[in-house]
DNA sequence: TAATTCGCCCATGTCT
DNA sequence: AGACATGGGCGAA
């Protein structure tokens, strides 16, 4: 957005110096700035959609020189990208509580440049369902809005970006199929089995019902497989570890790799003096480059055919120094099909997606991939999803042979590329489906957090319905009162509720959980922003948490948005998709299309209860959040005590969940039975443990599955941040466990574990780990100065490496090993083995043993007065 | 531009 | 010096 470059002017201290000042005028002037930076680049030339052709809408933009809607269409036959301008002649708007008369009286309003046309407008209160009127000011450019809604007491629906609006006004769903017929954007919806989704929905309310059938589309219709290409450059570095600066852009882009859907493996490479040329590498193509200018000018050609790019941290490194490169070589901005924003990159030939940006997204990482990944960069990634790494460097990308640097960096783009089409496309799968439930195009889609996403969805369907949508003080106004105080400090409300767990190992333990406790919670008391705490209601309900107190009021004369989309979700989920991912006898290809759906459905599904919560969430209600956790709390102790009165034995519960002792499954049964009656949730049986082993810590215990499997959770083996030779002994600890069928068995796993403990403790003494095996991996939340109250040890480290003229950058991983002296920690880079302090790591690896140890009875003692004879003998 | 609370561990910082 | 509170990171649900 912001450039305003002379041309011939390419010094790169003066383009970042410019850089900012553009930043700062930007937010002071937004409209005259944006519309002539806009302007001063001539843009690609798309190519028009056609009557008749069958396209998949993938977003909607804005575009400045024509003051026109533009929905960017792929065809999919062509592999193509298409646009298609507005021709209704839709403008910008937002709303005003005020007379038509009211408005014409301020100058400041009807004089202005931008200023169209005014209305009246007929929407519906969600509060009451009642029909109100209010005035709609309507301009020519959207940037108006923020201007004038300032010069109003209330605007509504102002802050709603324009291409946004246009999609909830022509009711358009990105990722679906249109076609153009007679010079209008038409649905092509599928021939969807209508019968099978009313059944699903039979004892819904009719409002439901009929979503239903209007949602079954968005499931069922076929997926596009778009034609893109990966793209990944490498860029000389004089040091190891140090990141170049896109502004500054100082160093050549010694090597770029694309990799693309249709087969296309290409590096290009730049020859440099001392370095071989660069050959053909297998089925890689390999072209040369004498001048760094023609290599990126041969790249913008390649990438010109494709109608997406996709990078793994583009918008942060790739595009921009790709940008300011070409620039700093004498490229005229017009050459460089990429546009820059504030955090966003775009492709002006089509699309750009950052796939670092969509697997940063939490809903994606723990729902969608159930946590699968818990570092962001392409190897954790990619090893995670694809089993596959990045190629190992010794050396800095600038000292590395050309045959290393076309293999390293051509892997790079290959990683980026499976990973949007590994298991049959499942992550592009995923990207268009949550397009499609969201309605938010491809780029903001994959940009954008969960609140976004559950955001525009209830922005359209209000639109759909007609209704207003509230200022966030309206809703605040009912919903903000809070009854409950959270268990820890700081906290808004009291949250789920946690049965201490006893100490020990039971053989025979089945786990309840509750099928989607929350969702279910929100849907079957009608819970939702506009229907806790009103003011005008006929037919009122209580929330009561678990000991009985009242906490909130919920009204039942209409069905609240919230509990209908939650439930519809969960319900198309559970009935339908989950069925139909597991069902035999259908392809391949659809069944895993099947279980994309349900997985997708989840992220929305769980997200819900979350957002309510959040304060940044403009439809903030936090009543919401509180009631949906006080039903939860009181549905379980209801449960455990009518489980026990059935005489089971309930040993261990976390929010959704009940762990029972030697249960008889008739008795299960009943108990299921009667919450379905009690409460119409759905208890099921989720897995049954041979045997689990307590360590008197909630959210922490070891179990042996029926399988054989073993369920490890919150143990400290298990995070992330452990030094790999605790994790690697603690995997050896857990075969040993995994083998254990009777309490007999048990005695003799005892003794090896001790046994393995104390070997543990061996190696240490003799410094028989390496340092890298020793290493704590932490990750830094922030830059390491901007730690002010605590210096933690990571942060220690990570300034040591500073100093050191490593760079450092906020969510990098720090390894650390603990030593001896006053700091007591070294980045393992400066570390040497004799100065570690053993005693540090006695004391890790008691905690991480005791963990499992404290539950077979063994204690700490024992073996630490064994271990000094033992090693006694060893020495 | 950012989904929530509950719970554990470790180190650091502060008070007595 | 030792008790206690707080910061920070990571996981469970």
């Amino acid at each position: 957005m912001a450039r305003q470059l002379t041309l011939g002017d390419f010094s790169a201290l003066k383009l970042e110096h410019r850089q900012e000042q553009g930043r700062e005028k930007e937010e002071e002037q937004p409209q005259k700035e944006s519309v002539e930076v806009r302007r001063a680049k001539p843009r690609v030339e798309l190519r028009q959609a056609q009557e008749g052709r069958r396209y998949f809408l993938l977003a909607v933009d804005y575009d400045g020189k024509a003051g026109k809607a533009v929905c960017k269409l792929y065809d999919p036959e062509n592999q193509e990208l298409a646009v298609h301008y507005d021709n209704t002649g839709h403008k910008s708007y937002f709303l005003v509580d005020l007379e038509p008369e009211q408005v014409r009286k301020n100058p400041k309003i009807v004089k202005h440049e931008s200023f169209e046309r005014i209305e009246t407008v007929i929407k519906v209160d969600p509060y009451t369902g009642r029909k109100i009127k209010l005035t709609k000011i309507v301009v020519k450019d959207p940037l108006a809005v923020r201007t004038l809604r300032e010069l109003v007491p209330r605007a509504y629906e102002a802050h709603i970006k324009y291409f946004n609006n246009y999609i909830y006004d022509f009711n358009l769903i990105p990722g679906m199929p249109y076609t153009i017929s007679k010079g209008r954007l038409v649905p092509l919806n599928p021939q969807v089995d209508v019968k099978e989704v009313t059944e699903a929905f039979n004892d819904s309310d009719e409002l439901t019902r009929e979503m239903a059938v209007d949602w079954a589309p968005l499931f069922e219709s076929e997926i596009p497989s778009v034609k893109r290409v990966a793209l990944d450059i490498e860029v000389y570095t004089p040091m190891m570890g140090r990141v170049p600066d896109p502004i500054k852009a100082e160093f050549p882009i010694i090597s770029v790799a694309l990799a693309g859907t249709d087969g296309l493996k290409k590096v290009l490479v730049l020859t440099r003096e001392g370095f071989s040329h660069g050959k053909n590498m297998g089925e890689v193509e390999v072209e040369s480059f004498d001048s760094e200018r023609e290599l990126l000018r041969r790249l913008f050609e390649i990438i010109s055919n494709y109608p997406l790019v996709l990078t793994f941290n583009g918008d942060d490194f790739d595009v921009p120094y790709l940008y300011y490169r070409s620039l700093k070589l004498g490229l005229m901005p017009e050459d460089v099909p990429f546009d820059l924003g504030s955090r966003d990159t775009k492709f002006l030939h089509g699309f750009h997606v950052d796939l670092y940006r969509f697997f940063f997204n939490k809903a994606v990482r723990n729902y969608a991939f159930e946590g699968r990944y818990s570092e962001y960069n392409l190897d954790t990634v990619a090893q995670a999803l694809l089993g596959i790494s990045k190629v190992k460097l010794d050396d800095s990308i600038g000292a590395i042979d050309t045959a290393k640097l076309i293999e390293y960096n051509f892997r790079d783009s290959e990683i980026t590329l499976n990973l949007t089409t590994f298991q049959g496309e499942l992550v592009w799968k995923l990207i268009v489906l949550f397009s499609r439930i969201s309605k938010l195009g491809i780029e903001e889609l994959t940009r954008t957090e969960i609140s976004a996403w559950v955001k525009n969805l209830y922005y359209w369907e209000h639109r759909k319905r007609g209704w207003l949508i509230p200022l966030k003080e309206e809703i605040t106004e009912r919903t903000s009162k809070l009854k409950t105080s959270a268990v820890i400090k700081g906290k808004g409300y009291k949250g789920a509720m946690v049965i201490d767990p006893p100490v020990g190992v039971f053989f025979d333990v089945t786990v309840l959980d509750f099928a989607s406790l929350y969702p279910s919670i929100i849907r079957n008391w009608n819970l939702s922003y506009e229907t806790v705490d009103v003011k005008e209601c006929k037919k009122l309900d209580e929330v009561k948490d678990e000991e009985g107190n009242v906490l909130h009021t919920v009204c039942k004369d209409r069905p609240g948005i919230t509990a209908v989309i939650t439930g519809l979700l969960r319900d198309f989920r559970v009935k339908i998709y989950k069925k139909k991912a597991k069902q035999k006898g259908i392809d391949e290809e659809r069944r895993t299309l099947y279980d994309v759906v349900q997985r997708g459905m989840k992220v929305f599904i769980n997200a819900t209860y979350g957002v309510f919560g959040a304060e940044t969430f403009p439809l903030y209600a936090p009543a919401v959040a509180e009631s949906v956790t006080a039903l939860g709390r009181f549905v379980i102790t209801s449960t455990v005590k009518k489980a026990e009165e059935m005489g089971l034995k309930v040993l261990y519960g976390d929010t959704d969940s009940l762990f029972i002792y030697k249960p008889r499954s008739e008795v299960l049964k009943k108990l299921v039975d009667w919450v379905k009656e009690a409460f119409g949730l759905d208890l099921e049986v989720d897995k049954s443990y041979r045997y689990i082993a307590f360590s008197g810590l909630k959210k922490n215990y070891f179990g042996v599955l029926e399988n054989d499997k073993v369920d490890i959770k919150g143990m400290l083996a298990k995070k992330r941040n452990t030094p790999e030779f605790l994790k690697e002994a603690f995997k050896e600890a857990r075969d040993l466990m995994a083998k254990v069928r009777t309490p007999e068995e048990m005695e003799k796993a005892k003794q090896d574990l001790t046994v393995k403990v104390k070997e543990v403790y061996a190696k240490l003494r003799n410094k028989e780990y390496n340092l890298d095996e020793l290493a704590f991996r932490v990750m830094l939340a922030k830059d390491p100065n901007s730690y002010e109250k605590n210096t933690p040890q990571h942060v220690k480290a990570a300034r040591l490496l500073r100093e050191f003229n490593v760079q450092v950058l906020p969510r990098d991983v720090i390894s650390f090993v603990k030593v001896k002296g006053r700091e007591g920690v070294k980045p393992v880079q400066l570390a040497k083995l004799p100065e570690v302090d053993v005693e540090k790591y006695y004391d890790s690896v008691k905690s991480t043993f005791e963990q499992l140890l404290k539950s077979l009875g063994v204690s700490w003692e024992k073996i630490e007065s064994t271990t000094s004879i033992e090693s006694f003998f060893s020495r």
